[in-house]
DNA sequence: TGTACATCAGTGAACGCGCGTTCACTGATGTAC
DNA sequence: TGTACATCAGTGAACGCGCGTTCACTGATGTAC
């Protein structure tokens, strides 16, 4: 029946949305063309509306498996080992590689409702995980302060990322941390 | 000499500069063509480039503008009345009318060194100033603080305009602000 | 086992459009007399 | 005071280019016999 292995396309896909992750994050939404993320995948412009409806639908997808992954690369660490990785030097130096939150978050605020959605379901899915290790006698709570360390962490990240002094830029990862460990320890104990 | 009053042309830039402000932080750098900036300002793209050496003379010229009206808007205040002007309500949802960092950041971070560097000259001014409030016997120190709560801030404000749930959007503004002032607070009597 | 065939993932040229930029021009202005 | 003029801010059409999208096609694949 079918011509192709079954797993063909799907690899093709995954391929796609993959290089596309990268790229996203790196130039951007409106700074990646069409044909250049076919291009990162190995392939050519036209091929791309085999695998997807549009640009847009590719970046809502992209976006929803960006999230999920930075919600596994969390997943079965302690808070305090998430918190030092994601204020690191490595990670302040990976863009392309790191959250796409700290990447992407005002130009996903800017984008369709689709998008928007995407990001924002698989984002409380982490954020509800957090939340469930704090204080899971309040979800209601623990998702604020969840929410709230995270935001500490996402706006670091991009000043970091933007200063160009480099020792004040390391400094601020540093304090960072401290900040974000003091937020999640007083209401911890508390 | 002049045919035209001398201020007339200036007063054009500033129209120019001030619109593009608002356009840039509404529909992101790449979302905004020179066309229409110029018609926010009552004008047609052709006189654009009798004010502006390239698009990306315009951009630095107004982000450096947008974060010195920033400062203004910060000078004189409180420390805690800023925290909570920069965290209220009418802020998140003015994000044409608000803090640039908020709306720009990541846009910025890919941005030429020329554009880099115009905002991160007129941050560093406003961070000085909060730093030379929190501990002008240690400036070194006061400003890794302070860099440290404008972080927390930004963060929040882009967490709080990205969530499609409002109560916790609002949720998170408040948690912010008791946050950011911990994080002054701690610091300036310890 | 070898060949003819149907499938369909991927190619690459083309579409209309808006981008940043250039330029020949228009016409309102303040000045000179 | 009224007119002719030089200035120059702003107009609008045009440039080459890359955008997102479409489509006729190619050619490698697995299947049928």
């Amino acid at each position: 029946m079918a011509r192709y292995g079954k797993q063909h396309k799907q690899a093709t896909r995954r391929r796609i949305i993959e290089a596309a992750g990268r790229r996203l994050k790196r130039d951007g939404i409106d700074g990646s063309g069409v044909a250049t993320l076919m291009a990162d995948a190995g392939l050519t412009n036209g091929a791309f509306y085999a695998h997807f409806d549009s640009k847009e639908d590719l970046v809502s997808t992209t976006v929803a498996d960006q999230v999920r992954e930075q919600r596994e690369a969390f997943s079965g660490q302690p808070l305090e080992e998430i918190v030092r990785g994601y204020l690191s030097i490595p990670h302040r130096d990976d863009i392309e590689g790191g959250c796409p939150s700290a990447a992407l978050l005002d130009e996903i605020a800017r984008s369709s409702d689709a998008v928007k959605g995407a990001y924002t379901d698989g984002q409380m899915a982490i954020i509800d995980d957090v939340a469930a290790r704090l204080a899971p006698e309040d979800p209601q709570s623990a998702r604020v302060q969840a929410l709230g360390v995270f935001a500490l962490m996402v706006g670091t990240l991009q000043v970091s990322r933007a200063l160009a002094d480099q020792s004040l830029a390391d400094a601020v990862l540093e304090r960072g941390i401290r900040n974000a460990l003091a937020l999640l320890g007083a209401e911890h104990q508390g």
